[in-house]
DNA sequence: CCACGAACTA
């Protein structure tokens, strides 16, 4: 009973008042301790039993893959085995839980072989926990071949099924089996509306969310998680505040995933200050809280607070993963924090023995090269222990555009169309440094090039929420219903700004020269085109908050910083890149980009 | 006296 009840301690004390143990008291004792989380103790006891069953050693194995020990859990499961107990379905799925934690293929396949070499029957939970197994470790078709071949399916199998698919991409595949399925629960809709999400496929996402609802399920965290998600994702703000009222007002527990989501949302929105409450809001942070609110500022230009919180991290105890450190290696970089990288970046192989990923050699060299260290940029990428790719050469070529480095901006490009040929950013790079440098032969040629082989570029574009609504905005596209009265507006910010003594970049001007955009008489990037709608329709006292698909450039730079000063408008720019806060003439990056 | 399913980070 005090089992039962969770009161280990006073069942413990029961136990050892019992002066003829037999192995069910034993087991009683070691189960419930196991489940508590008291594994030392169960162990303990575990293995003073005179006498142990299968059930004893299930609880063990079962104990250990739930405080998320998956290597002693197995490794007892294989003592458990060469003590000769023969394992039942339930030992089976035991460990086959803690296979699935270590994403094990090998491990998993030998288990599977055991069920059948011992001629254990495929009981429908056994079923699970295989399918289950075989879509994490990324083998969908021995997911399905489990799937298949078992008789009766019930629902967490179809939900395991639909779960992998979504994970491996094949949405398609994933809503077929949706579709056949003659019942599904809360559990079905969570999993393809996030696999939707996650395949950016957000107007189904969001059908599905309404046939949820229209299914009578109410949405519980995961469902809001997805969504949040979602809203992070697309820099929805409105309706992720709405998501945020109606958690506030419901009966869904506020716990640290829900919590994480909603940080992220409002970090990926721009809205530091609501993320920053929602932050101290969580109670058990944990390496993923942390990591978001540290990109989080990173990404928004507060790269100093976002070490400051690294460190606090660290004080709590927290360890740090190899994606938190990207976090921290972004904010040194969105900040031109070059001494505290390197410190970082060492610290993270020295003190916490994570091997540098590509991504955090990207950042380095990043960082490296925006501030101006092109050299040793070119050595840390050149003594790289795994083969540079595209993004590395990129970040790279990036530094040579900014400190206008011939040179090192035709090695890196060279590189980088190697190994994406129709990469049409690199071309522009190119294009822009030669441009630059008045090196206009060789602009031409790399223009001549691009047509060549056909690669055309990847339209800018931008959008902005006005009343829930999405406006998006493409440069020279005229389809906007309200056009006439946007560009009206646009000639009304192009006097103010020439006023306020704003002189076009023409170089940079040239960076999107495209030829179609060139023949529209309206010649601005789409974010101008964007601020102008805001400051249309947007009531004055809010910001205007634009999502952009790529980097913004100097002169709008420059001209929206003109904008934010002579409108007195709080304005945000979220690039593909980073968040740009503008107010009062001054940008949150301090112009480095 | 033992088991099972989904989620947030670059």
């Amino acid at each position: 009973m005090y089992v039962e009840f969770g009161c280990v301690q006073d069942a413990r004390r029961v136990f050892d008042g019992i002066e003829m143990k037999d192995v069910v008291s034993w087991t009683t004792i070691v189960a419930g301790l196991a489940r508590a989380g008291c594994l030392d103790e169960a162990r303990n006891l575990f293995d003073k039993m005179p006498e142990r069953s299968v059930i004893s050693w299930t609880s063990m194995v079962s104990g250990y893959s739930q405080a998320r020990c998956a290597v002693e859990s197995i490794e007892l499961f294989k003592k458990m085995i060469s003590a000769g107990v023969f394992p039942d379905t339930v030992a089976m799925v035991a460990v086959l839980s803690a296979c699935a934690q270590l994403r094990d293929l090998e491990l998993s396949k030998w288990v599977h072989q055991y069920v059948s070499y011992a001629g254990i029957g495929v009981s429908d939970n056994l079923a699970v926990a295989l399918i289950d197994v075989y879509a994490k470790c990324g083998d969908i078709n021995s997911a399905r071949r489990v799937f298949d071949s078992s008789g009766q399916k019930i629902l967490p199998a179809w939900n395991a099924m639909i779960d992998g698919y979504c994970k491996m991409g094949d949405i398609d595949m994933a809503r077929s089996l949706f579709d056949q399925m003659e019942v599904r629960d809360l559990i079905s809709f969570n999993s393809m509306m996030t696999g939707y999400i996650q395949c950016s496929q957000l107007k189904q996402a969001l059908q599905l969310f309404v046939e949820l609802r229209t299914s009578g399920f109410q949405p519980d965290k995961f469902t809001l998680v997805g969504l949040l998600s979602a809203c992070a994702n697309l820099n929805s703000l409105d309706q992720g505040k709405a998501l945020h009222a109606y958690i506030e007002v419901s009966s869904i527990a506020f716990d640290v995933f829900l919590g994480t989501a909603l940080l992220d949302m409002y970090a990926k929105c721009g809205k530091m200050d609501e993320a920053m409450m929602i932050f101290n809001r969580i109670h058990n942070k944990d390496v993923m809280t942390w990591t978001v609110i540290i990109s989080g500022l990173a990404m928004n230009g507060k790269g100093k607070l976002a070490l400051e919180h690294f460190d606090l991290m660290r004080k709590e105890s927290i360890r740090p993963n190899a994606v938190a450190y990207i976090g921290v290696l972004t904010a040194c970089s969105h900040s031109n924090l070059v001494e505290e990288a390197r410190k970082h970046f060492k610290e993270m192989i020295s003190l916490h023995n994570i091997e540098p990923e590509i991504e955090h050699y990207g950042c380095m060299v990043d960082i490296l090269g925006r501030g101006g260290l092109l050299q040793e940029a070119v050595k840390l990428i050149d003594g790289m222990p795994i083969e540079p790719n595209a993004v590395i050469w990129g970040s790279l070529l990036n530094a040579c555009r900014v400190h206008k480095n011939v040179d090192i901006a035709e090695k890196a490009a060279n590189h980088i169309l190697a190994l994406e040929p129709n990469e049409d950013a690199v071309y522009v790079q190119l294009y822009n440094i030669y441009a630059n440098s008045g090196n206009w032969a060789s602009a031409s040629k790399i223009r001549r090039l691009m047509e060549e082989r056909g690669v055309k570029k990847t339209a800018g574009y931008s959008y902005l929420t006005v009343a829930g609504q999405v406006h998006k905005f493409i440069a020279g596209d005229r389809s906007h219903p309200e056009i006439n009265e946007i560009e009206t507006m646009m000639d009304v910010m192009a006097k103010k700004l020439k006023l306020a003594g704003y002189l076009p970049i023409t170089s940079e001007v040239s960076v999107d020269v495209d030829e179609e955009e060139k023949e529209q008489a309206l010649f601005v990037h789409s974010e101008r085109i964007a601020i102008a709608y805001g400051l249309m329709r947007l009531g004055t006292s809010l910001p205007i908050h634009i999502m952009k698909n790529l980097r913004i450039c100097k002169d709008c730079h420059i001209a929206i910083k003109l904008i934010a000063k002579t409108w007195n408008r709080k304005i945000v720019v979220r690039d593909r890149s980073r968040f740009h806060h503008f107010s009062d003439g001054q940008c949150s990056c301090n112009d480095f980009w």
